[in-house]
DNA sequence: GTCGTAGTTCGATGGCGACCGTACACGGCG
DNA sequence: CGCCGTGTACGGTCGCCATCGAACTACGAC
């Protein structure tokens, strides 16, 4: 009973829950914003081993919690793998812009 | 000679010296957001003491310093008072949709 | 000159968050 | 079954940053 995969059942927030404030928050870290870009320049879903991150895979795990708290990605569980993607829609329609000039940014 | 002036220069930021990452993290806070609202909701400039902050002036002082040294707001010395703008051209310029999508965010 | 006002600078403190290593849970494959 | 490979959870460390109070400078008015 209880089924015991105590996996976090993966919540992210609904839209009227996301704030700018920690969408900002969450961006606002050079590992995140890498992870962003990498999300943003491959248009399918990334695994989490796919994403090149100069950090450890606990180091990572951590960031792509706080990228999903904030609504910034979206993860989906396919076996032992857990692919991400960008809300770019979500994102659009609550800050429009604000991720096509973090983008357009200069490296 | 030295003209003993010893207050900051007030320095800031070229465009091409400016980073996201920087901006991002500067509008990452919510009294500095606070500010950067208040700021480009008055089109005109406005002096430190009219900003409506929950802290301290040195902790004001602190924030400005951080939003300047971003390349997020610009700063002109008159007398004893300092008057802030948003950079709104250079912003727009940089990282197009960024600043308005930050700010059609609901409060 | 003497206030008062506007804002900065300095030093100290407290909390949060980025980071790591280790241990663990799953799922797939032999 | 045992073993990898993927990724999470936990505990701990360390550094940064938001915050404050107090002392200070600079300017204007009286």
């Amino acid at each position: 009973m209880a089924a015991t995969t105590h996996l976090t059942p993966l919540v992210h927030p609904e839209r009227d829950e996301m704030t700018v404030e920690a969408v900002l928050r969450a961006l606002a870290d050079p590992v995140r914003l890498a992870i962003v870009r990498q999300l943003a320049r491959s248009e399918a879903e990334v695994s989490c081993g796919g994403l090149e991150v100069p950090v450890t895979k606990s180091t990572l795990t951590h960031h792509l919690g706080i990228l999903r708290a904030a609504g910034v990605i979206a993860g989906r569980q396919d076996g032992t793998t857990r692919f991400n993607s960008l809300r770019r829609n979500d994102l659009d329609e609550l800050f429009p812009g604000l991720l096509d000039g973090v983008l357009a940014a200069r490296r």
